[in-house]
Formats: structure tokens, sequence, C-alpha cells
DNA sequence: CAGTGGTCTAGACCACTGG
DNA sequence: CAGTGGTCTAGACCACTGC
């Protein structure tokens, strides 16, 4: 049995200072074990769409009961990162589902459910590499003049355009990003990133606002000039809650409307 | 023992017709708990702020272990209805604590903190009973024509006007709301309808677009007409996804954003 | 110190999946 | 049918709170 504070190389947030600290210093079983799985989800020992070991497996590899594995797999299901499946067995999760496909997009049709339109057309307006402004390597804690690859999409709903996305990636853990993947790819973006370059997104944050279309934003629309827009500014992470991608979304708001839930 | 589908009147989601149905037609001792705490949150045998029984008197009350007393507290306490406090007991969420006042209030000032602001300063524009049109009585699930209560207000940070929204509460519930409670009460609404109308706001949804400013909006914002505003139009619901108020918000978003967190 | 929630265990049995 | 996750129990012990 582990006895206590084990070495668990990077495991709680917070690591365990034994000294007369403020912090916790104090770190359950569970939240090692929660760590340990974490750390091969970062290394790529389960990649998405897999199942993971038996939780009586995991047990055993960690020395502790079932349920002291269960609960820590429990806390990484509700924070999405794993998927339980009744009789087959525990899974990456992944962006590659049909029932979760989208999962970052809340932009559901005045009338009709959320995917009632199919997919979306998907148009690569450009491409390319660039060095990060001051502000792009803040916000991907780089630093100003750092390699990025930035993208730039219209997606459209039954032939109208409604989103128009500006997108920084660093450089070097997308090498090898091209147009012509972006373009040929069947499915979501972030399922390309995690079969292509094994880089999963976990979590995002947005800063939402409005504001009147420019005139480039509202030539690739086909609306008016100073139209409203609303403007979502995403910052997406990889586990660690290490910032991978920079998103500057435009939506058009007649057609559509941001779907959020409160509790 | 509860041995099997105990006659808990009205426990989980979807009735158990033990006929030959295609629902799921079995539902696990928790969640009949959780059904049954559902119930007393619902009729006030528990106050928002008061704490409710311990986990070991539950269990007895119920006849069943204490750990499936607590995975049903545990789902609750996930979905915000109780707060466990670690040494001091399990409570009935509310509104009125300063820790997570304006939890549904997600609009962030551009520089500082949420709350750097300090409290906001509101301002009710109107308070009337009326008629509800149809679209009002669709979300509030009542009829076209019932009577129902509008409020109007103003909030503002650091002496400028930021959001404007229109409320609309079913009359019923309500009964006794006027304009100088409104104003005169100290801290977030929703803590008013808990206290005074044993209303608490359990979830909600919003539905979210960019519109330019009418020239009333402008006027009461202080801002030019046409301005992109952030158009926030929020249903929120009751224990057991009963909607109790309807909201249009209109914010500005040249000084704050909305803030979002996808996981 | 007693009372609360939080962790951990070990074991039994159930529900679901797929071969 | 074996293997998986899901439920439930009973009991031990720990951490935190307040008197």
């Amino acid at each position: 049995m582990i006895t206590s504070q084990l070495p668990t190389s990077d495991t709680s947030p917070a690591a365990n200072d034994n000294g007369p600290s403020i912090t916790p210093s104090f770190s359950p079983l569970y939240q090692q074990i929660k760590g340990m799985i974490l750390n091969s989800l970062r290394l790529g020992e389960w990649k998405p769409g897999e199942a993971i070991p038996s939780e009586m497996d995991l047990a055993i590899r960690f020395r502790v009961s079932q349920g002291t594995v269960r609960k820590a797999i429990d806390d990484l299901a509700a924070e999405h990162l794993l998927v339980r499946r009744q009789g087959k067995g525990t899974f990456v999760a992944t962006h590659a589902e049909q029932q979760v496909q989208f999962r970052f997009l809340k932009l559901v049709p005045n009338s009709g459910n959320p995917g009632s339109e199919g997919p979306a057309h998907r148009d690569i307006v450009q491409c390319r590499r660039s060095s990060a402004s001051a502000d792009i390597a803040r916000a991907l804690a780089l630093r100003t003049g750092d390699a990025v690859l930035q993208a730039r999409r219209v997606l459209s709903f039954v032939g109208t355009p409604a989103i128009l996305e500006d997108i920084w990636l660093p450089a070097a853990p997308f090498k090898g990003l091209t147009a012509e993947r972006l373009t040929n790819y069947q499915g979501p973006m972030y399922a390309l990133f995690e079969t292509e370059f094994n880089m999963r997104m976990v979590r995002a944050e947005e800063k939402i606002r409005a504001e009147p279309a420019t005139q480039g934003q509202a030539e690739l629309l086909k609306i008016a000039q100073g139209t409203p827009l609303l403007s979502v500014e995403r910052t997406a992470y990889t586990y660690k809650d290490v910032p991978m991608e920079l998103r500057r979304g435009y939506y058009r708001t007649d057609t559509h409307y941001y779907h959020n839930r409160l509790s």
C-alpha cells in the first residue's frame, strides 16, 4: 500500500513541500492516482478513443483498492478527459466522435437543433507561418516573435457564411500543418490535432463581445459593414493547463445564437 | 432496506412505469435518495443557507448506508444545489453568499478580476404588472395573457451604466414584489427571491446575440444608437426544471466582456 | 472533545457488452 | 459466458470545525 505522500513526480496541483508551508500539504491517494493517470494521458500511453486499463488492472498497478481508482476516474470523467462506457471500459475522450462533435462550438440555429443543419462547409482562406505579436505570444505562453501558424477560415451553414475564424497555433508542436491538410480533413479540427499531432484540447476559455463588422470581415461573411458580430476570443488548453491555441471567431447572430448553460 | 423500486412519489426523472416500456426501468437507490432530498428542498423543509441533516442521520432516515446517501449528496453538490463544508455539514446552496454572488452574471471588466469593481449600482427604471405576451408566456410555461410582473433596471459599474435588463416573472409566485422592495434590497436579486418568496433559481439557459442598440436602449446606457450590444436572453429555472424567470439583458462590451469556460 | 464530512478498504452483487 | 463498469454495504480511520 502507498502509505503516505508518494514520490509521484508531478501529481497534485501545488507540489508537496513538506516544510512549514501554507499549502494544503495533504493530497489524498485518489488525487495522486489521478495525477498518474493524467501523466499517462499526456505522455500518450493511451491515445484518444482508446480504452485505458480496467479499474481492477489499474488498482493492481497502483497497489490501491478498486474504489480509489474509481474515484480518480470519476473525477477525470467529470472533467471530460475520460469517458466511461458500462460493460465496455473507460476510454480516452476525443473530439472525433459524432456525439460530441464541435463540443466547443456553441452556435445553434435559431430554429432547429444543434447540428440539424448538417456538417458545416469549411473554407480555408489563409494558412501561413508568421511570428507572434505581443498579445498572441502572451496568450500562447510564447515570447514575442516566436514562430506561429496562422489560419483563417469561414464556416458556412446551408450555403450562408456564419463564422469567420482566425486561428493561431505555436509552430513547433504543429510542425507540418498545411492548408491542404486543413482543407481535406473530414471532421473537427481538434480531431485532426489529436490524430496528426498528438495534441488534445481539453478545455477552453472564451471572452465574448459585440463588435461591428470591419470591412474585411463584412466581405468574407457577405454582410454589411458595421453589422454587429459576436466576437469570441478563445484560448484552448491541453493537459496540465498548457495553452495551445488562440482563436478569434466572429459569429453572425441573425440566423444563429450562442447557447450557454449556467449551473 | 429499500429492496427495489420504492414508491418514492416522484423521485427519478421519467417515472417508473413497470410495464413493458422503453424507459430505463431501473433506478439505483442513490437516485431515489437524490429525488427524496430534492423533494425536501423543493418543499422548503430545509431553506437556502441552512444545514441539512448529517449523512448518518439521512442514512438512518432512508434506511440505507451512509455511502449511498453520500453518493446522492455528491450529485446534488455537483449540480450546486447543496454545498459541502468539511467538519461543519452540508448546506442548501444560496445566492446570498459573498463568494458566489452574481454566480449567473458572467460579465467581467476588461482589466481586473470579476467583482473587483465592487458592488454594482442598481437602478430600477420600471416595475409593473402586465399580462404575458405569447413569447413571454411560452418561456415561463404560462398561457398568453396570464399575469406577469415586469421590471426594467440598469446596472452601473463605477458610475458608468453597463447593463440594461428587462425581467419577467410569473405574478402568482412573486405576489407582493414591488419596485421599492427591489430598490432597497441589498444583495443579488436571486437572494431576495429566496428569502421573500421561497423561490430558488437553480440553473439557467442563455441565448446570446450581437445586436445594435435601439434608441431607448442607447439612452438608458448613455451610448450611441446602433452601438453593438451583447443581447443575453436568460431563462432561469427553479427545482424540477420549472421556468421561473425570463430576463433580457443588454450588455455593453467595450469596458467588459462575457466570460465563458468550456470543458 | 464530539460531530461533521473525506478517504480508503474489501467484498458482494447487479447491469451492460460482446463474443 | 467472462469482463467491464455501476451499485451498495459495513467498517476503519483521517481532517476539519467549533465548543
